[in-house]
DNA sequence: TGCTGTGAACAAGTTCACAGCA
DNA sequence: TGCTGTGAACTTGTTCACAGCA
């Protein structure tokens, strides 16, 4: 297959987001350009990105909100159900699990994890906080899809072969560290069915983020300028 | 000026990450090779990031980690110290307020602001939570560099051209939205320094991690293979 | 000899111009 | 006419081969 851009992918999301807002507000038509302007890229790169996946417009017309809505959720998997487990469930965790949002998107916390006695046994958002040595039966039993890794940068790389080994299909990695691929595939996993391919790291890391501004803003003119112009 | 990749500066931030990790193992030297593998990327990339900002190594050597560590902290500007407030101190806020390692680089907390009088007269992290009316004195007097921004989506755009008048450089946008830069140049600044130019912005999103997570699970050959080769 | 530093070759991603259809 | 969809040009970033120095 030919290979979509990572850039695109992040990019999709971000149109979903703002063809969400333009539903809120009642608002049934857009154009590349519009979405363009709200997004901060070009129109260019707005109709590239789509036609990665299919016409979703109509010429001389533009799109239509809820259909490009649909078809974008469509694309990028977001009308069916994600079970997720949280593994770390120190104040970052818990800040996860609380933040609004993600069960917007039929992602579903069904599990969360630690080792530590302080906080295994709690209740957070209703769910208990379970040991890890329970989540590769947990995981099987509830048909788990992603794990969330928020765990100390010095265990994140276990943590990632439990949760693989577990079956999960992707981590969402917030630990500021790398993980390495090599290991985490089928750690420990017996019965691998044909559908079984690497697991999916997806990494989300602010400290990195913040040190990315520093850089930023010592070096202003090197920033991607962000032109968002719209043709 | 040539113009170096977004990309090299995030991977720079992971190579001091791993030269930090080497400097606690007392591990003294390294080479392109082992810094490639452990950050999941080819040697070849590793030197070429390297060699925007100068020559660190030795050939037929290698670096010496507590060399390149500090050469890098200073590409990053991670040898100074940066005064930073959060605005939005709903439980996202709080969590990056406890958050531990962002200290670790000069990064210090100096103020914390909201809006909502639940929160505001609160303590966090040993700092009152003021509200965002005295922003701009504060960012003045505090002489502060960058704004963490953690409120609602629907108030991050306000709340940057907040942050923005007052006079910082740089935003890290935490709330999964595009925030116009248009609006944000000095958006009532009124001595602008010769040095002042557009404010930074950087972007931390999770949810947006979450979904591009659940795209590459539904397509795992799409994803960036991140052969993690070593020549 | 070994590993860095770097110009040149290549690949990927973005911009563009315009064809095509409502 | 107006705005989408897309092949082609271009630009940016990555890979490579090898020159150069300890």
């Amino acid at each position: 297959m030919t290979g979509i851009p990572t850039a695109t992918i992040s990019r999709l999301v971000t149109y979903l987001r703002i063809l969400e807002g333009l539903e809120v507000q009642d608002i049934l038509r857009t154009s590349s350009n519009d979405l363009a302007e709200r997004a901060g890229v070009t129109a260019f790169q707005v109709r590239k990105d789509l036609a990665y996946f299919g016409r979703f417009g109509t010429r001389g017309m533009g799109y239509t909100v809820p259909i490009l809505k649909r078809e974008l959720m469509r694309v990028l998997g977001l009308n069916q159900t994600w079970n997720v487990v949280i593994v770390g469930m120190g104040r970052l965790g818990q800040a996860i699990a609380n933040y609004p949002g993600a069960s917007d998107y039929q992602f579903q916390y069904v599990g969360l994890f630690d080792v530590s006695p302080d906080v295994v046994g709690r209740t957070v958002r209703g769910l208990p906080v379970r040991h890890m040595d329970e989540l590769p039966e947990f995981v099987r039993r509830n048909k788990v899809d992603m794990g969330f890794l928020a765990v100390p940068p010095d265990h994140a790389q276990d943590a990632a072969q439990a949760l693989a080994g577990a079956g999960v299909r992707g981590i969402l990695n917030f630990a500021p560290t790398v993980i390495q691929p090599r290991m985490l595939e089928r750690a420990g996993q017996q019965e691998i069915s044909d559908e079984w391919r690497a697991v999916i790291v997806e990494n989300v890391d602010f400290l990195a983020g913040m040190k990315r501004l520093a850089f930023y803003i010592l070096n202003p003119h090197l920033n991607a300028v962000d032109t968002e112009e719209t043709e």
